[in-house]
Formats: C-alpha cells, structure tokens, sequence
RNA sequence: GGAGAGAUGGCCGAGUAGGUCGAAGGCGCUCGCCUGCUAAGCGAGUAUACUGGGAAACCGGUAUCGAGGGUUCGAAUCCCUCUCUCUCCGCCA
C-alpha cells in the first residue's frame, strides 16, 4: 500500500511510475474520495468537540434541569455527528479499498519494459551440460523410475497433482532438508514452520487480498485461504508489531507447501511438475532498515543462487522490467535454472524487495532506539528454493543414457549415501 | 462438543450505583540531580494513528481500555454480536 499522503503530495510521480507498470490510476477518484474525506471527518470532529466540552460542563451542574436545553441541544448535536459519521464510514471504505488496489512503485532502478521479453539478464553460472544422446523431459525420466507417478496424482485428486514414490519422494524430502540446513546454517537464517492456512488480514498484508483471491484456495465457509507462499504466514509474523531497530534484520526461512489455483493457465506446462496445485518450496524472509534492503536483496539473492551452486546446475539471473514485476513488488530478481529435457531457463526462484508496501498494509514498523519514532520497516522475500522445479531440474541435469539419474555430491547426505535413482 | 473465567498503556496491575480516566499504582526505560565507582535515593518525562495550523521546533482537534454495533448530553464502565486466551469435562493425532 502506498501511503496516502505520498500519493496526495506527488500525483503526477505516483502516475507516471505507475504507468510504467502498465497499470493506471484513477487520479481523479482519488482526489475526490480524499478531499470529501477530510472535509468529512473536520466536519464531524469539530462537532465531537463541541460535544466533549459541553458534556464536560453539563457533568458539573449538580441540577440536571438547568441544562435540559443544552441537553436537547447535543443529542442534535450527536444525530449529526451519526449521519457524518455514516457517510464517512462509506467514504472511508472506498478509500481504502482504492489504496489497496494500487501497485506498489517500482525502484528507479529498474528497467521500464513492457513484458517478459524485456527483462534483463543480470548474469549466469556454470555451463549447459553437454548430452551425447538426446535428453529426456524429467516426466519421462520420472515414470520410467517409478518415482514421479502423474496419473495416480490425478486420481487422486485431479489434473496438476502428482504422487512422488520411493526415491522420488525421499529427493524431494532431502532437498527441503538441504535448502533448510544451508540457509539456517551458513546464512543464518532462523527456521519457522508456520500454519499452511492464513485468515484474510494475512492475505491482505502481504498484498495477495483483496486483489488476487482468484488465485487462492479458499476454506469454504471460513475466512481462511489456503497459503501460495510462505512469504504470507512467515511476513505477517510481525504484523501490527514495533521490531527494535537492534533486532533487525530479522531474517527467516521456511518451508511449506503452497497451493494456488493457476486460474487462467489452462493449456500451459500441463505436463511434469512444473505447474502444480500443491508444491513445495522453501522460502527467505527479510525484515529490514529502509537503508538496507537493497543490499539486503542482494544478499538474499545469493543466499538462493548458493542452493543452486552447490548442487551444480546451471542458471541465470535476471532482473524484471517495470511491465514484469509482481503487484507488491519494487523489485525483483528471478533465478532461471537450465532445464536440457525442455532445453529452456526455467524460473526457480523469484527475489523481491518489497520496500515498505507490505509494511504498511500489515503494519510492520520499527524504532531505531528507544526515542525514535516508529518507521516502517522493509521487507523482503525469495524462493531459497522451488523444491519440486530444483527436482526437476536435477532429473534433467543430471540424467544418463541409461534412464539413471546422479545425485550431486552435496545432497548424497540426505540421501542415505545414495549416489544414482536407477530401475 | 459441554461448563465456566477473562481480554486495560512496553510489562504487571487498579478502575463496574456512567462524567473530573489516555486512564491510579508499580516495574521498565529516558533525561537531570545527588553519592569518589556500583547499588540505593530524589525530580521530570515516557503510546499510537488520523487530522488542522506552521518552513521547522511545536501547537490545536479527534479517535483508541480485544473487535464491531447500540443506549446516553456523556461509556474502560450498561446492552448486543464476534474474535482470542485460560480452566475443567468429553473426544482425539
């Protein structure tokens, strides 16, 4: 959410920075709303004080038929104020709906572009593997070791859910274990394993409400959605909090399934694990100074690419353009990794820094030291990393002639000491 | 699922025959004084949001005693609804 004021005292900045979002604003209703608004709420305050000052001196007359007029006179006074206060009420609601549906304003940093195809590539890492036969998709690859089994995941349930067996099961077991030991361990992270069910003032903190809930499974007849993102519960850990100035940056990471609907994606990546209901991710949470969240990102981003690095495959970074970057987003990097099977990057990790807009809607402030006024703070987020494409990627990467697939070196811990998933 | 208790400021904790309560008191914290250090003692201060004025320091107004409604000239105090916490019973991983 934008701050209000921000937006009154810079219309034309907030509408040419939104613009190069793609989105517009309705500059005109804003105004509208916010002047009736104050004229309202001077209005019907002015009138509250009045009303507290001669309450106050009505409650010194011992003799309450001395001030039976001035009685008469506030309870009109007080009917007034009601139908103000009514008409403020309805005003307020559209106001805030309206602030709630705005964009965040992108970095100046970024690179304003239309789409997708005018992201920017940051950088890359490692080398494509070479093949000396042609190789397979990781669902290929994944029925033919009886690890990945899509039709029974179907039944289960319905198209976009998969049942993982055996040793596929146990990889993706020992990923999670693996991204969870390296972020807590050597990036010292703290480890949360938060509800996978939020309410709707969690949602709206982070921004996924009131826009977006046609991506969310919702609980029927509850006010509780099912989570896409840990980045809904582990953010609003501290929503409606004052952090100490010392205690920041607070940094988390968690894993979690996330379930989301992928309304208006029918037809796309319908095979594999690439696009699912229900996947699993672990994810990097950052509550920081103002001053510090751009480095901060930085820092988080190669926190994700580390997970990457260790487990040898091959990626890119790329910075998104003003057209690409998410409704709450001022920033954001995506991690691509390399996938042979589909000869194509795939996103694997998305690296934001929200500034204070998430802040903001959820009320996550901070004092530098016992004196200091409140700030908001900033936060941030990245997958560290999408568990189920790091799956799929290793499938691909690292599959043989003969259908068998090499586990790297860093993960053979988690697996028991398992170097190959063959038949 | 059944029965009961409770939700007050950073924390603890007063306050219910409605008014002088943004709210006693204590703790904590900040600043100052004092004591050769520490402790103790003394004094002052110590919420947030919105809004009006001001370049600013700051000054004024409104709201906030779990949330939302209601009664009243006036509500932390009365009424209704909801949420959460705790205790006991039942059930259960």
């Amino acid at each position: 959410m934008l701050d209000a004021r921000f937006i009154r005292e810079n219309l034309e900045l907030v509408e040419s920075r939104l613009k190069s979002r793609g989105t517009g604003i309705e500059l005109d209703g804003f105004r509208q709303l916010d002047t009736r608004r104050r004229e309202l709420m001077q209005e019907s305050e002015s009138l509250k004080a009045l009303r507290n000052k001669v309450s106050d001196e009505i409650s010194k007359v011992k003799d309450k038929s001395l001030v039976q007029d001035r009685i008469a006179e506030m309870r009109d006074v007080s009917q007034k104020i009601k139908s103000l206060d009514d008409e403020l009420r309805g005003i307020d609601e559209e106001f805030d709906t309206f602030l709630l549906t705005v964009p965040n304003i992108p970095h100046h940093s970024v690179h304003v572009g239309a789409s997708e195809a005018d992201n920017v590539e940051i950088r890359k890492w490692g080398e494509k593997p070479e093949f000396a036969f042609e190789p397979k998709p990781h669902w290929e690859l994944g029925e033919s070791l009886g690890i990945l089994d899509f039709e029974r995941g179907a039944k289960l349930t319905g198209a976009r859910f998969t049942l993982y067996r055996g040793a596929g099961a146990r990889l993706e077991r020992a990923l999670i274990n693996f991204m969870l030991d390296l972020h807590t361990g050597t990036h010292g992270y703290q480890e949360i394993l938060p509800p996978f069910i939020v309410n709707k003032e969690s949602m709206t903190g982070t921004g996924q409400l009131p826009k977006f809930e046609d991506d969310l499974f919702r609980i029927d007849g509850l006010d509780y959605f099912l989570i896409p993102t840990a980045e809904v519960p582990v953010t609003n850990i501290h929503r409606g909090e004052i952090l100490k100035g010392a205690d920041l940056p607070i940094c988390y990471t968690a894993y979690t399934p996330c379930f989301r609907k992928e309304a208006g994606s029918y037809g796309k990546d319908t095979r594999g694990l690439i696009r699912q209901h229900q996947f699993n991710k672990v994810e990097l949470v950052k509550f920081t100074r103002p001053a510090d969240s751009y480095s901060e990102l930085d820092a988080l981003l190669g926190n994700a690419e580390e997970v990457l690095r260790r487990l040898g495959l091959h990626y890119r970074v790329v910075e998104l353009c003003t057209g690409d970057i998410g409704f709450s987003a001022a920033k954001t990097y995506d991690i691509e990794v390399w996938l042979p099977g589909q000869a194509t990057y795939r996103e694997i990790s998305s690296c934001s820094n929200f500034e204070d807009f998430q802040a903001r809607r959820a009320g996550i402030r901070f004092r530098e030291d016992e004196k200091a006024k409140p700030e908001f703070v900033h936060t941030l987020n990245g997958s560290g990393l999408a568990v189920g494409r790091t799956l799929v990627a290793l499938l691909e990467n690292y599959q043989q002639e003969d259908g068998s697939v090499l586990i790297p070196a860093a993960l053979q811990p988690y697996m028991g000491g398992m170097e190959r998933v063959g038949k």
